[in-house]
DNA sequence: CCATAACCGAGACGGTACGTCGCGTCTTGAT
DNA sequence: ATCAAGACGCGACGTACCGTCTCGGTTATGG
């Protein structure tokens, strides 16, 4: 005896938000605004989205940016792999722009946090950890704390994104790779290296 | 030929901005509300500060949180107080509740982006320099890219602070030390460890 | 479809205004300030009337200040009856303090300036021209030209109520209505032509 | 051993007023603004003027519009005169914009008052004494108030030129005159006393 | 098969905070 | 020594946007 939820307001939100956020970013990215764009109103967008934060990580999580599946077969490579589309992926608006933003609100509400590190962190962090556990399966690298070294890999990469006090060129990912790498390996340097079999 | 700027506004209303920086958070630190806090009015404000950003940065700025100085004649141990000045300062809500709301605005205002990187980073980058200096000149680690080590010290501490995805407990400084240095060190292990000598 | 505009602000802002009229006068009426008084907001007013102008006329409107309903049976007493209720409705800060205040802006808002008269003027005027009418009826007075007498009428009251260069007492209106239902002449109807001797 | 004050601020300021009156009108005339437009300071004209009133009346009295000296040897054509000089006049914004304004802050400053008077009304009061003296020593007119009668004559010139209710054509003069001189009753002096059948 | 009741869309509301303009004052440097 | 000048502290302005409430129109079901 209910009216169904008109499905084609929902992608038109979320395409308002993506475009808007990209043109005039975060701060200037209003309710009414997305509604305008959108060709909607206010309330049928807070039916949906209980926050303005809730609508950008939606919209966020509809593009999936910077995330990628490898396997190459050598920690370092797969490694390498992830920094870099980390990298490409926190060059983006839509990234770079929202994402200091949103962690500004995340202490006022847990739920947000919730959703916010399973939507930007979980995914990246669980491409990463296949690659690791890979790894210790083939024995590149020995009995070692996943969450510190997942930290050690990509704050890098994300402290430069946002502070921009330094350059975050092509070459970082390998940088940063093979400088943690080398700590972590199981005492033979060459494991900051490529270690597929030559072929 | 012109009338004297009267310096109590100045330190009321920094202190009034990091009284409700604390009180209510970033978001809801209004102009007319530090207004209200200082005993003055939003254009008086407005004349010093170009925009609510700029204040807060000010403000922050006044306050010099988490800046340590330190020489205990050994990297490790210089690292270690360093980065644990840094957790305990990213704790402090005036900190951490900040930083993100600025670094989210820092792409519209590159004098922004320039100042805040003075008032934040510089101070705390600098003093990790000198300690790594001074371990060059006693030979305790090799030839090093200098912005890619801080970064490699610094950027977990601030990740997980501003992610809050994993816990950022008082041990955190000496694990992210140890495991760089194991890779920047000279090749012998030991370097990760206090290298003082005994006595 | 939409919201109900809640009728207390309305007249909770007209009596303020009235209030705040006659405590501070016209230029000391701040849109702020009658906010307030009505514990309400500046754009909750600013919808329902287009400027400070708009909201003191109606609050002007509101009180009907001046305007009588008399029918003596005479033209003269009528007359008087008008002028005397004139005269009183300029003595009230209501009045006196507002309708210069408004003149002055008049000419910047043609819309106003229809408004204005309609409030202000129309009703005395009609008032007047009932009894003019009744008179020419009975056979009192001859064929007159109505706008100019009605102008001859109250012109005198309102200029010394604008000015006060001159007393403005409680026999003002049976002097002009004397005045101008005789004439100053001398009786001889031609004093109100060229006396000059020919040539 | 003090300097002297320059007059050609004097004169610029007034000149700046008077400009800037006719274009842009009374309410959006700022002590800035002519400021600006003289090439001085608003402390300079301060120190000159107690106000904008003041400054504004000053600039109107440097005008002296719409006062004649007249002498037709005639009562009627002398009023007409000075009545259609005190209706060209009026239609300057000159007068026309200011004159409601200065009324509106008369009330708060009896010295504004007192010059206002002094400036605007005592000029063209006295032109038409002097020419009802005149008649009066010809015999034209008998024994009059002629507070009341100038009254009767400048009245509705003003009334018209401030409410812009009716025309102000360039025929009102004579009607006003004609009408005042020779009244509008139909010649019976009656008229203007009570007509009701005693009883 | 149609009536009905729920729920959606939309629009305007009351209100907070914004950034700006102009005021009147003070104080300083030049004449 | 005095005045022109510039910046100050401040009150008020008009506006943008927020989050909410109320209303017609549509839709899927129960009688």
């Amino acid at each position: 005896m209910a009216r169904r939820r008109d499905e084609r307001i929902d992608r038109a939100v979320l395409a308002a938000v993506s475009e808007l956020v990209r043109e005039v970013g975060y701060s200037a990215l209003t309710m009414e605004g997305v509604a305008a764009r959108a060709g909607t109103t206010k309330p049928a967008i807070r039916r949906r989205w209980k926050s303005r934060q809730h609508l950008v990580l939606a919209a966020m999580a509809h593009e999936r940016v910077g995330v990628v599946e490898i396997d190459t077969g050598c920690l370092h490579c797969d490694i390498v792999g992830h920094l870099e589309a980390l990298r490409v992926g926190m060059a983006d608006p839509a990234l770079s722009r929202v994402i200091p933003a949103l962690l500004a609100d995340l202490a006022n509400d847990p739920q947000l946090h919730e959703e916010f590190l399973a939507i930007v962190w979980e995914p990246r962090r669980n491409a990463c950890v296949v690659s690791l556990r890979r790894a210790q399966e083939r024995g590149e690298v020995k009995q070692l704390d996943i969450d510190l070294l997942l930290d050690l890999f990509a704050a890098p990469i994300v402290f430069r994104a946002l502070f921009r006090h330094a350059d975050l060129g092509p070459d970082f990912a390998e940088l940063v790779t093979r400088a943690v790498l080398i700590g972590v390996g199981d005492g033979d340097t060459r494991t900051s290296y490529c270690t597929r079999p030559a072929g």
